[in-house]
DNA sequence: ATCGCGACCTGGTTGC
DNA sequence: TGCAACCAGGTCGCGA
């Protein structure tokens, strides 16, 4: 699933491969990932064609790409969702929802065309009018850790009023962006700081480290992940390598920690799953059940 | 303003 | 073997 690196990576890759493109045609497969736009598919396409992408930028997990009328793409990749950049003639994708059809000048574009390829919708595109500059359907996700405008002293204040369990607060987009249930797991296990525990109750110094763990976490990812796909396939299949080597908690159910080797400890979580560390990430009293 | 939960999706895996 | 249940999980919208 795509995490804050992974979409940074997409960014790259298509700031570097579809700038400059025009759209030629838009050709909507399913009407689903277009269900946030307000005139469907047929507006969708219209308000698209013929218009020049400037550039891609993000915030958090969104993806925009700004378009020379001072409109923007947004897209949200969701789980599932890829950007992929072409040849004209290459099979359609078995989860192909949207076709771009580019025009444009260099080897980046020619023959080429921007296909959006989702197995699950969740993710979605639309038009966002005037937002070139900042969509406002995402005005309110605030920046992410890896934004140099990213405000730590505010943040921190911020969560340090929160009674909701701190995991659940690293999840508040409105808090902070791109934090996705993996790095929150990896960031709460480095800071030995147990989900549960409400943002009222840590001290600052446990606020501080546990936004540089969530910041670490990503680069660390985004070092990976940016070697890997560095391709014309511009790529999210799901698998960043980072994964598999990396992780100490997420997905490492009964695993012995790599601190102290005590059974690593899944439970349910918003109808998915938290990794924690019993031993190093012990739960707040009032987490515990009562004896 | 804040909190917490269910719905939305598909396909691979697990359990009976 | 067949089929149902479960699991992955980011975001949104709702009621409290």
């Amino acid at each position: 699933m795509p995490e804050l690196p992974e979409v940074e990576v997409v960014r790259a890759g298509l700031e570097r491969h579809v700038r400059g493109a025009t759209i030629a045609a838009v050709e909507v497969l399913h009407e689903r990932p277009v269900r946030r736009h307000p005139s469907g598919p047929t507006g969708f396409a219209a308000a698209l064609t013929g218009r020049r992408i400037e550039g891609a930028r993000r915030r958090g997990k969104y993806l925009w790409l700004p378009l020379d009328d001072g409109d923007a793409i947004l897209a949200h990749l969701g789980m599932s969702g890829q950007m992929l950049v072409q040849p004209v003639a290459a099979p359609a994708e078995r989860h192909l929802r949207v076709r771009f059809a580019l025009t444009g000048v260099g080897p980046e574009v020619e023959g080429r065309e921007l296909r959006f390829v989702d197995q699950r919708m969740f993710g979605g595109l639309s038009v966002s009018v005037g937002g070139a500059d900042l969509p406002s359907e995402i005005a309110h996700i605030a920046r992410d850790p890896l934004d140099p405008a990213f405000d730590d002293a505010a943040f921190v204040a911020r969560l340090r009023t929160r009674t909701s369990g701190v995991k659940r607060l690293l999840l508040d987009q409105t808090l902070i962006s791109g934090v996705g249930n993996i790095y929150a797991d990896e960031a709460l296990w480095r800071t030995r700081l147990h989900g549960e525990r409400p943002g009222n109750r840590l001290t600052r110094a446990q606020a501080v480290e546990l936004l540089g763990h969530a910041r670490e976490v990503m680069n660390e990812a985004l070092a990976q992940g940016g070697t890997s796909f560095d391709a014309l396939y511009v790529n999210v299949n799901g698998e960043s390598g980072y994964f598999d080597r990396s992780l100490h908690a997420y997905g490492r159910a009964d695993e012995p920690c790599d601190r102290c080797g005590t059974p690593i400890r899944r439970v349910p979580f918003m109808n998915r799953s938290s990794y924690y560390c019993p031993r190093c990430q012990p739960a707040p009293r009032s987490a515990r059940p009562k004896a």
